[in-house]
RNA sequence: GGCGAAGUAGCUCAGCUGGUUAGAGCGGUGGAAUCAUAAUCCAUAGGUCGGGGGUUCAAGUCCCUCCUUCGCUACCA
């Protein structure tokens, strides 16, 4: 039996198209996914959109559209975007779905069954113009001694009914799980961050709405919608079954690990917890806050100019592509950047130059010298011995230990080094001169290159899921031996005594051009 | 202001609990090879490890201080 993981992305803010930093999140999780599903565990993969709140509202009133048919459009991007990128995901939720109110509404009955809620009064310095409360601290003074919000608006002092959840008394029991669990939050800065949030004192949270109503309706206050983030946070447990208890909930709760961005880490660390004590549900057993993306260096911003729509880069580079530079250059946890060159550079030389012409040497010297047929082993020398041990040892213990630590750069960075000692042993073999000198030794170094070459792109499946299929499919290797257990496994002389032939070999990475119009999209 | 992270070769970065001549990739330079997407392989590049001080037989690696950049400091999400 295999240990089921259960993983999520954050779900997506569609207030606008997914930008390049919803693009990496989504690959980052798909990617450990992917390596989960090809690690034999039985794998969870939910995505969505949280749509409820007032930004949905007042987005949809600047269009002069209808908050739910600017919900299901933009919705439709963020789809777009996951089937694009190749993302694995077995759900895509939507917050606006029906069993997703009925779970936002069920975790709220248990909060309240809890004690934990109770109906006051908010107040605050409200801005009409922003439909939005400030901290004091945030406030600026204008002329004449206006209080003006961070966007410069007016703002006045409010009072509002609200219902507040008892964050208040979760301090301890928070704080004690993480010294209990301390891989909880990751990475370490994050959980330092969190800590001494916590640490400084909980306020008891506003859980409710009353000054819009794009929400899910609070349970006996039907004037009050629910907070978005009480209702978004509760898509993990709805996208598999809560309130019912279906067969996906009880096999997938609690979470194996929330991948999010480091921007919205209180929110996974300290209410999401909270809300599940209250309710009486198992924790998550990680949070993981990521990194942003940085274009050349810099935030981006509208202002700026240098938003990146993701799926231009795709469609410029290819969607492998794209996902390789991002997971083997940005250092899961920390912001990484990234630019057209860059992209160019990395996927030149890692996947156009070191490995697809690693392939497309080896293939087309057996195409070429053995009529496509996987030549036989006449024993291994040392050589072949040590390049198979390299590659066995990078495929199934060093790519499987990064993975397990989120670190995928660094399971690329070894994926390269066997990468390389694969050309390296190409060239001081010179099967080509083997040829004719000693053709059975070029038959066993033939073989042996086919054997890594194979276990190279078996163990890349996570990363360039649809460029290491395709050459997977080239060489004929069986599905059942595509994952990282049966990748080292002797599946090859049954393949070549099968009769298996390649055909003419096809480039996978074509090599990357600077597009002549730059700067086009300014 | 408080708390935290970071500052290492031209560029992007590795360097865990301190220990022989500080590492990788890319770029640059010089060779080799020619099977392959002119791709590959080998060798090499003399960086005060942000500044200063300290602890130690020994410090990018610990302590102090200063400089720079960045993040968090709750109810928009």
């Amino acid at each position: 039996m295999s240990e089921p993981f259960y993983i999520t992305t954050a779900i997506a803010y569609p207030n606008g198209k997914p930008h390049i930093g919803h693009a990496y999140e989504a690959i980052a999780t798909d990617a450990i996914a992917r390596f989960q599903r090809l690690n034999g565990r039985e794998v969870c993969f939910v995505t969505g959109t949280d749509e409820h709140g007032l930004k949905m509202d007042q987005t949809a009133r600047g269009l002069g559209k209808e908050t739910r048919d600017l919900a299901d459009e933009m919705s439709s991007y963020f789809r777009q975007m996951c089937a694009t990128l190749d993302i694995s995901a077995d759900h895509f939720c939507r917050t606006t779905a029906d069993n997703h109110h009925k779970a936002s509404q069920a975790i709220w009955k248990r909060l309240e069954a809890s004690g934990d809620l109770y109906l006051d009064r908010y107040e605050g310095w409200y801005s009409v113009r922003d439909e939005a409360y400030y901290d004091e601290t945030e406030l600026t003074e204008g002329e004449g001694g206006q209080k003006l919000s961070p966007q410069g608006t007016p703002v006045e002092w409010t009072v509002e009914e609200s219902w507040f959840f008892r964050l208040s008394k979760y301090e301890q029991p928070l704080l004690d799980y993480y010294a209990a669990n301390p891989e909880f939050i990751r990475p370490d800065s994050r959980k330092n961050e969190t800590v001494k949030f916590v640490e400084g004192g909980l306020k008891d949270l506003s859980v409710s709405r009353t000054s819009f109503d794009w929400g899910v309706k609070v349970p006996g206050s039907e004037n009050h919608v629910m907070y978005v983030w009480l209702d978004a946070l509760t898509t993990y447990i709805s996208a598999i079954g809560f309130p019912d208890d279906t067969e996906e909930w009880r096999k997938f709760w609690p979470a194996s690990v929330h991948i999010i961005g480091k921007d919205i880490v209180r929110f996974h660390t300290v209410y999401w917890p909270a809300f599940l004590m209250s309710a009486g549900l198992p924790l998550p057993k990680m949070v993981f806050g990521h990194g942003f993306l940085l274009s050349r260096g810099e935030k981006m911003s509208k202002s700026l100019g240098n938003v990146v729509d993701p799926m231009e880069l795709a469609e410029l580079f290819g969607v492998d592509a794209l996902r390789y530079f991002l997971l083997r250059e940005v250092s899961f946890g920390q912001d990484g950047s990234y630019s057209p060159e860059a992209i160019i550079t990395r996927v030149n030389a890692d996947l156009a130059n070191s490995f697809g012409n690693l392939a497309q040497r080896t293939l087309s010297l057996i195409f070429k010298n053995c009529e496509g047929y996987l030549p036989a082993i006449h024993g291994h020398h040392a050589d072949d011995q040590a390049l198979l041990e390299l590659v066995g040892n990078v495929v199934s213990t060093e790519i499987p230990s990064h993975f397990e630590d989120l670190a995928m750069s660094q399971a690329l960075e070894v994926w390269m080094q066997a990468v390389f000692a694969c050309n390296a042993y190409v060239d001081v073999q010179a099967p080509w001169a083997l040829k004719k000198t000693d053709p059975e030794r070029m038959e066993t170094v033939l073989a042996t290159l086919f054997i890594c070459i194979a276990q190279l792109a078996i163990a890349v499946q996570p990363f360039i899921p649809g460029s290491a299929a395709k050459l997977l499919d080239q060489m004929g290797v069986p599905d059942d031996v595509r994952n990282y257990t049966r990748a080292g496994s002797h599946w090859y002389s049954p393949l070549a005594e099968g009769g298996f032939q390649i055909a003419q070999p096809q480039g996978l990475f074509p090599r990357l051009e600077l597009p002549a119009e730059e700067g086009a999209s300014a």
